[in-house]
RNA sequence: GCGGGCGUGAUGGAAUGGUAGACAUACCAGACUUAAAAUCUGUUGGGCCUUGUGCCCGUGUGGGUUCGAGUCCCACCGCCCGCACCA
């Protein structure tokens, strides 16, 4: 072969592993086990950039713990139920399952020409009943544990498509489907109780030291622990119960104007059945938009049920109770009370509805009005009311906004009921919460913004949730012989719904418990429970249970996990969930509490994108393929905008499989690492791409050129790079010393870049070396062994490049069965060190001197350097600062 | 609003508090060529002159700590991300 030729060779090393069996992985007790996990894919049909940079990534990590001693699990399978199956069904008639098989045959197909060293005897798509089947036995052992709950919640409704959206699903208070007016309905709902582990959840987060902080302070944020009081309000009228409430702050209990309800409240619905007009408003507070921004924006709506209640402190003191929309029922007790003078949202409430303003506390600048002063001389003031010593209120000037108490800051209390004057927020909350329990009327409560997990889907193409409904037994779980309860494939999706709820006979089954007709389950698991425990099952994928125990033992934990930051809150608080019930219904070991030792995330790929306007101004998008220098083929200039996010929709796309058959995997695979650390986004360009390959063109040719001279007789070469160690002397050629010396310089530091997730540095540090050996003019037998080192340490990075560089080297072996090389200490170290010096911290002269040289020497040897000399002129310097082998700092 | 992160050449980006700009891209120049492409070699932060082993400036802005700051601290500006009626 003359020329770089990667279709041929990375097709024919692809054999070589594949008939090698080298990335199957069996258990083997005398080695250590290291399990790589990249997060799976959902099979959409098209492999992209991104799938090719995260896999890739696995795909060093991987191949660098097996050189290195490790036996490797890197499993791979897809996340092959949910919606786009239904969609694509529905849109082109189909069947979801024929869609997702044919997908994944496609996209196994565009991802094997990557060379990963993936072990796919263990391939397994979330949509095999072999799968499923085993996720129902699980989830009916959860059931059994009591980690699942099922319960009423409100949800958004599509009338039209019959099911049940998420939040991002609903635009502009329609389905994004349908288009219709989405309704908020009440629904029976299977949960799993995950709140009930918010606690562990969240301490155990400190555990995680190998993985990012960003990614643990999103799941604590997303957890949200709080601690408050809790406490009741007695209601003024007869007849009710008393209404408790739940406040972070009860420290402002004094600044109490009213108690709030939400609208779905025990007591609002009691007084809805009674007045038609609190149904009414109830009913208003149930239209309106569900998602973030029509939630931020909505207008706080307030109604006086014209009830009162007693504040737990004065007896004659008599507040308000108002149902208002912005109380959450799902969250604290479902009821507050509101403190308008130190709380934003009170405050808006408050003018609104024109409630009074009574501060507890001041800042230190704050003014006191004039009495002579009235609520009207402040309409757009925040003013607050307090009650002095004497019984007279006074008004007081506060801000323009409510007063928000800083925990960690002093302040000045008006009026504290457990006698403070000056304290801290956070004093001032952790008193009255003692004192409250002291006398009995309240209770110190942590909370949690964490909610259980709703895991009823109203359709088709996800796991059946494996339980019957009998009109005599109620709820009752399917035995787990008739596991795995199968989809049936006699479905249509020409009509909106799920196809379970109108298929009599799946639908209709005898009761597991009595045997009377009874009527399965109809909902289907959250697509999340598939990818919960997906990175167990890989530890045996075929077993008849779960998981096994062996496997599992040995197996677990993910000592590498890698994926997107997409994915740091839901997807990756389920898995931890999963695996403590895992635990808990012996399917995993204690250790596996936490399945994922360490995690990366990996950044996007990005690419610039080219925009032209068509007769309306509107942007027309252009595929990089069809641009040419900023124009098009007819010469039109396109617009350039800044890189962002490959999208089909803003044609900013590369297709791998396109860069793949026009310079190979090994260009795509090296590219995608070298020009961005990797927890952040790389840019594709044309131009980068190139050099990637004209890189490895260049490496491919000097192993080529090593390769002829050794036919032209240079003579016996070693085997390996110890060997040469063993056999040549020291110090006979300076340019073989040298040379020697920048390879296990190069071992030392591409092992620590790997080691440490800096691929691009790695990379960088490779392409130092090739230059090295290049220009060197060491002896052709250093040289041949410096590129077999070479080959190794690109190996995890260019597999297909660094087995055929080893062959056309004499390799006798697989590359990807040899031991990645060590450096030798000795080797590392210099002789001599060259020392910047500094004069006053600025840099003007350097020396060359023994590393091992003593300070006392340095100082002397820098004394005697001209450019010392002449700045000190004679006189002495004030100080030296002498940095061993880094540094020389002379103050003058 | 709350929480977090990031600002370094034309560009992507290097720099355990110790020579700022590794490595790569792009550009420019040279070699090879009839020419181009490819390949190889070299230059490239800005400024100044006395062209040196020279000097001054330079990591968003302004301060501070230090013998020494891209790095640590404070304030500000800008950008990005996450969360958000959470009581």
């Amino acid at each position: 072969m003359s020329r770089y030729s990667p279709a041929e060779i990375e097709a024919k090393w692809q054999s070589a592993w594949e008939e090698s069996g080298i990335f199957k992985a069996q258990r083997d007790a005398a080695r250590p086990k290291y399990y790589v996990l990249e997060m799976f894919p959902y099979p959409s049909g098209r492999i992209h950039m991104g799938h090719v940079r995260n896999y890739t990534m696995g795909d060093v990590i991987a191949r660098y713990k097996a050189l290195t001693g490790h036996n490797v699990l890197h499993p791979m399978g897809w996340d092959a139920f949910g919606m786009p199956a239904e969609n694509a069904a529905m849109a082109t008639g189909g069947h979801p399952k024929e869609w997702t098989y044919n997908n994944i045959a496609e996209m196994r197909a565009q991802m094997k020409p990557l060379g990963l060293s993936i072990d796919w005897s263990r391939e397994f798509a979330t949509c095999d009943p072999e799968y499923y089947g085993q996720q129902q036995a699980l989830f009916l052992d959860m059931l059994d544990a009591g980690l699942v709950d099922r319960k009423n919640a409100v949800v958004n409704w599509d009338p039209v498509d019959m099911t049940v959206l998420a939040n991002e699903q609903v635009i502009d208070g329609k389905g994004w489907r349908s288009g219709a007016e989405v309704e908020r309905r009440e629904l029976t709902q299977w949960f799993f109780k995950i709140s009930s582990m918010a606690g562990d959840l969240l301490e155990s987060l400190g555990d995680l030291d190998n993985w990012p902080a960003k990614v643990r302070l999103m799941q604590e944020n997303w957890i949200g622990q709080s601690r408050g009081l809790q406490f009741s309000f007695d209601m003024v009228q007869d007849g009710f119960d008393p209404v408790t409430v739940y406040t972070t702050r009860p420290d402002t209990l004094m600044g109490a104007s009213f108690v709030g309800i939400s609208p779905d409240h025990p007591l609002a619905r009691k007084l809805a059945a009674e007045r038609p007009e609190i149904a009414d408003f109830r009913q208003l507070c149930q239209k309106g938009g569900t998602t973030a921004e029509e939630l931020e924006t909505a207008e706080k709506l307030g109604f006086d049920t014209g009830l009162t209640v007693r504040h737990p402190l004065d007896p004659d003191w008599e507040l308000p109770v108002w149902i208002a929309n912005f109380i959450l029922m799902d969250y604290g007790t479902g009821a507050i009370f509101g403190c308008p003078a130190h709380d934003q949202r009170d405050l808006d409430f408050c003018r609104k509805y024109d409630l009074p303003v009574v501060a507890t506390f001041m800042p230190d600048d704050c003014e006191i009005a004039p009495d002579s002063m009235s609520d009207a001389d402040f309409a757009n003031d925040c003013i607050a009311k307090v009650k002095d010593e004497s019984g007279t209120h006074r008004y007081f000037r506060i801000a323009k906004t409510a007063y928000v108490p800083p925990k960690d800051q002093k302040v000045k209390w008006i009026n504290h009921f457990a006698g403070l004057k000056e304290a801290t927020g956070q004093e001032a909350i952790d008193t009255t919460i003692t004192f409250a329990e002291e006398k009995g009327w309240g209770e110190g409560k942590t909370q949690y913004r964490l909610r259980d997990w709703g895991l009823s889907r109203q359709r088709y193409w996800g796991c059946p949730i494996p339980v019957v409904h009998c009109s005599d037994c109620g709820v009752v779980p399917e035995r787990k012989e008739n596991l795995p309860v199968e989809l049936p494939d006699d479905v249509s999706f020409d009509i909106p719904g799920n196809p379970l709820d109108r298929h009599p006979t799946w639908r209709d089954v005898p009761c597991p418990s009595c045997g009377k007709p009874a009527k399965r389950e109809t909902d289907t698991m959250d697509t999340f429970v598939d990818s919960s425990w997906y990175y167990a099952r890989f530890t045996s994928p075929h077993a008849d249970t779960p998981t096994s125990a062996k496997d599992a033992d040995y197996w677990m934990n993910v000592d590498q996990y890698i994926g997107g930051i997409e994915h740091a809150i839901l997807h990756l608080l389920y898995s931890r969930f999963f695996a403590r019930a895992m635990q808990i219904t012996g399917h995993l070991p204690e250790k596996s509490r936490e399945p994922f030792d360490a995690l990366f995330t990996q950044g996007m790929v990005t690419h610039e994108i080219y925009q032209t306007r068509d007769d309306k101004g509107r942007p027309v998008y252009h595929l990089p393929e069809d641009v040419t220098d900023g124009k098009l083929a007819d010469g039109t200039e396109v617009e350039i905008i800044p890189s962002a996010k490959m999208s089909k929709s803003k044609k900013n796309v590369v297709d791998p499989v396109n860069i793949i058959s026009a310079y190979g995997a090994d260009t795509a695979r090296w590219f995608v690492l070298s020009d961005s650390p990797p927890e952040r986004d790389v840019e594709w360009t044309a131009a980068g791409a190139e050099a990637a390959h004209k890189f490895l063109v260049r490496v491919w040719r000097m192993a080529r050129d090593l390769a002829d001279q050794r036919d032209a007789g240079v003579g016996e070469l070693d085997k390996s790079l110890q060997d040469l160690m063993d056999s040549m002397q020291l110090g006979q050629n300076p340019l073989d010393d040298e040379l020697l010396r920048t390879t296990h310089k190069a071992i030392d530091e591409v092992t620590k870049s790997i080691e440490s997730f800096g691929f691009n540095a790695a990379i960088a540090r490779i392409y130092t070396f090739v230059n090295t050996i290049n220009k060197s003019q060491a002896s052709a037998r250093v040289k041949w062994t410096s590129m077999r080192v070479l080959a190794q340490l690109m190996s995890p990075m260019v597999p297909h490049l660094a087995e055929e560089i080893w062959a056309i080297l004499g390799g006798e072996a697989l590359l990807a069965k040899t031991a990645w090389p060590t450096p030798d200490d000795a080797m590392i170290q210099d002789n001599t060190v060259t020392l910047p010096i500094q004069i006053n911290g600025k840099r003007r002269a350097e020396i060359s001197v023994p590393t091992e040289m003593g300070k006392e020497d340095v100082e002397k040897r820098v004394l005697e350097v001209d450019a010392v000399k002449k700045a000190l002129e004679g006189t002495a310097p004030k100080k030296i600062i002498v940095v061993p082998g880094r540094i020389v700092n002379v103050v003058i």
